[in-house]
DNA sequence: AGCACGCCGACT
DNA sequence: GTCGGCGTGCTC
């Protein structure tokens, strides 16, 4: 056999190669050699030299280059110890790049862990029991060999403590030769979820919900399903039939939820049902967790994760069911870095995986609807509220007949509400979408706002903290003496009420009434969520004044009347979808209002109950309106049933960011079915110190709006000094 | 993302 | 005359 090796074997034998790819933004990945003796395949994950440095990367499946010369070839250095990244998450990462137009080497840094994660599992030291009894055994050492008679090792200090002991004792135990050191695994499986801990009884609406979930879980192949009931008809306990149903298979189960840290109540019902917490992921986990989710996800020992929607990109081995709570939550678009839809990418991460993926809500985003129309997606829908809970009745407060007094909010009747309900033993809730005291200060003497430094927006007032920010870039500094323009001192006024604002309010109207306000700003972490959450449960609060993030998943059973400040307060500007978030948002709020035996009523405060929002909120003719919105993006052909990209331009220097934009417009593609708009300052023309100018390609639902837009801004090469920014799918503009 | 290479102001 | 500013470009 040597013989014909040598004689096939050209003159300079050509090195092995892969195509790596490496988490820096690069599109291409490279070829490098594969030193004797080792073997690669896609998705090893592998240690590169790149330039003066060694990286992490990829084996990718990209074929080879033979334009590099070898000569030119590095050698992969090692493999790392970790699980291979499956093909169905490399397919998705190819996907979420082509679609989003970002280099493909920084959505698989989004798979990758950002911390220690790679390499052989972590172990620590532990101490069991040899069994030798100590010549000396002293009332101490015995309470340690007592501990450790259940068989589990354990470290010094677990030791220690449980023992009641100092750790100079495990000491001495372990030199006499009573104990063993032994290496332990620090990273720990989470534990299974038994799916059938505490199946519920369902009603035969959920029955049928369910049976159609849990047989989509069964085929084992993707496909799409729009899971849509009222706040309270019991959608989570539905879906959670198809995650118990993954769960019998042996597969994973993921659930994509808006806003992670505020889930609280989500995990208790989790844990009531399936008898264990699920994995957590999202940005605010301490590294150590991250890599233990991490690690045990790739390595199959994390049946379930709930998570924010970087949790999209966790390297998943035998995913089974895939659920975006909340689909039309604007908070899964991701803004930043890799703009991209995790509601929508959930679908692509779906697809590679061949499992479902179902998308819960009480109020679809139109593009889910359309999908649906379209019988892309499935549908399946939850009549009514579970058990005797009614919806809540709706009603305007047209506030240029009821005004609140001046210097207040608060209408009459929404006062009188508010004291009847607290009168009654009942709570309500305060929804005001604005955090801080007062959106804006100003002088009195002269008119100057103050002003972000960074940013084209107002500083925001927070008393609680005694200072103003802003609240895009995080700018904040104490209240300045004088007026920056007149030097008049004492002469600001505070504008406008924000949710510190109302609670003062209410101090004076209402001051035996027990108040709390929530905000992401009051909430410090998880715990101060679950304790406020606590305190609302047990009626030590009567009145919630809460931002959007009270509006999400918290069920509160004495809660009967909710009050929206400031229901316009969504519809102003030209944003395509304003009118169908704030009727997401309120329509959310409004749910919060009487989820038990208790009526629940909601009381909408505006200067317009004629606008089609209140108008439907209040009618609850919720098909109406958004075969309203549908009829009005139709017409215009925006989206769902057109294209839309954003391309934002940014530079620290004004004049570059809008010689930039010129030229870009200037080659805007032409061409029938493409409409260029702009370019023109962005909602936030400065923002972090940047000048930002925005143009809009708005295009035809069938044309490849990546490929033009590759092209078009391939002609203009953007100078060092200017940022580009492609968003497909624009979704707030902002 | 790093890191080196490049061409213009204040110093031993 | 240099040291060093960060603009620009490359990394298989």
């Amino acid at each position: 056999m040597d013989s014909v090796r040598t004689s096939s074997a050209p003159a300079t034998p050509i090195p092995a190669r892969v195509r790596v790819l490496i988490p820096l933004p690069l599109s291409d990945a490279y070829d490098y050699a594969v030193p004797e003796g080792m073997t690669l395949v896609p998705g090893d994950i592998v240690v590169v030299p790149l330039g003066p440095r060694e990286v992490i990367g990829v084996v990718w499946d990209d074929p080879t280059d033979p334009a590099i010369a070898a000569s030119r070839l590095r050698p992969v250095l090692e493999i790392v110890e970790a699980p291979a990244m499956t093909a169905s998450l490399r397919r998705t990462i190819d996907w979420v790049s082509a679609y989003t137009l970002a280099p493909r080497g920084n959505v698989l840094r989004m798979a990758l862990p950002v911390s220690d994660a790679l390499g052989p599992p972590r172990t620590r030291v532990v101490f069991a029991a040899t069994g030798l009894r100590p010549a000396i055994l002293t009332d101490a050492r015995r309470r340690v060999l007592a501990v450790l008679e259940d068989g589990f090792a354990r470290s010094t200090t677990e030791l220690a403590e449980e023992a009641g002991v100092s750790p100079g004792v495990i000491r001495g135990l372990a030199d006499a030769g009573a104990l063993a050191e032994q290496a332990a695994v620090r990273d720990r499986p989470f534990p299974d979820p038994d799916p059938d801990a505490d199946a519920p009884v369902l009603s035969p609406a959920q029955k049928a919900a369910a049976d159609d979930l849990v047989a989509r879980v069964a085929s084992d192949s993707f496909s799409a399903v729009l899971l849509e009931g009222v706040t309270g008809s019991g959608k989570t306990e539905v879906y959670f039939e198809a995650i118990a149903t993954a769960l019998r298979a042996g597969r994973s189960a993921l659930v994509l939820l808006p806003e992670i840290a505020l889930t609280a109540q989500w995990l208790d019902r989790f844990e009531a049902r399936f008898g264990v917490r699920p994995a957590p992921w999202h940005s605010e986990l301490p590294s150590r967790e991250r890599r233990r989710v991490w690690r045990m996800v790739a390595e199959g020992k994390a049946p379930v994760v709930v998570g924010a929607r970087s949790a999209l990109f966790l390297p998943f081995v035998q995913l089974g069911v895939l659920v975006v709570d909340e689909e039309h939550d604007p908070s899964f678009k991701q803004e930043e870095g890799v703009i991209y839809n995790a509601r929508d990418m959930a679908v692509v991460r779906a697809r590679a995986s061949a499992c479902p993926v179902i998308l819960s809500t009480a109020t679809p985003s139109l593009e889910t609807l359309a999908n649906v129309e379209s019988g892309r997606y499935g549908h399946v829908v939850l009549p009514d509220r579970h058990g005797v809970a009614e919806m809540p009745t709706v009603q305007a407060i047209d506030l240029r007949h009821d005004t609140p007094p001046r210097g207040r909010w608060l209408s009459p009747l929404l006062e009188a509400s508010l004291r009847d309900t607290v009168e009654n033993g009942e709570q309500a809730l305060l929804f005001l979408n604005r955090r801080g005291y007062a959106p804006l200060t100003l002088c009195r003497t002269c008119g100057h706002r103050l002003q972000c430094p960074h940013c084209t927006a107002w500083l925001v007032e927070h008393r609680h903290s005694a200072r103003l920010q802003c609240h895009h870039c995080g700018f904040s500094g104490p209240r300045p003496e004088k007026c920056p323009s007149c030097e008049d001192s004492n002469s600001f006024v505070a504008c406008g009420p924000g949710v510190e604002r109302l609670a003062e309010e209410l101090a004076t109207i209402l001051p035996d009434a027990r108040v709390a306000v929530m905000a992401s700003d009051t909430l410090t972490g998880p715990a101060s969520v679950a304790e406020l959450v606590r305190q609302v449960t047990d009626h030590e609060i009567d009145i919630l004044i809460g931002t959007q993030v009270v509006a999400k998943g918290h069920h509160f059973p004495m809660l009967t009347l909710v009050g929206v400040v400031d229901a316009d307060l969504g519809l102003a500007g030209g944003d395509l979808r304003a009118a169908e978030r704030t009727y997401q948002l309120l329509a959310q709020v409004s749910g919060r209002a009487g989820r038990a035996e208790r009526a629940g009523r909601v009381l909408l405060q505006t200067y317009m109950p004629e606008h089609p929002v209140i108008h439907a909120l209040a009618s609850g003719d919720r098909a109406g309106f958004m075969a309203q919105e549908k009829g009005a993006r139709l017409e215009h052909g925006m989206p769902p049933y057109g294209r839309l990209v954003a391309l934002i331009v940014s530079s620290t220097d004004m004049a570059a960011a809008d010689r930039y934009a010129q030229a870009l417009a200037r080659q805007a593609p032409r061409q029938t079915g493409i409409n260029v708009l702009g370019p023109a300052p962005a909602p936030l023309a400065l923002l972090r110190g940047r000048h930002r100018r925005r143009l809009l390609l708005k295009a035809g639902r069938d044309l490849p709006v990546q490929a033009i837009v590759r092209d078009w801004v391939a002609r203009v090469p953007a100078p060092g000094t200017v940022r580009l920014q492609i968003d497909i799918d624009p979704y707030s503009f902002f």
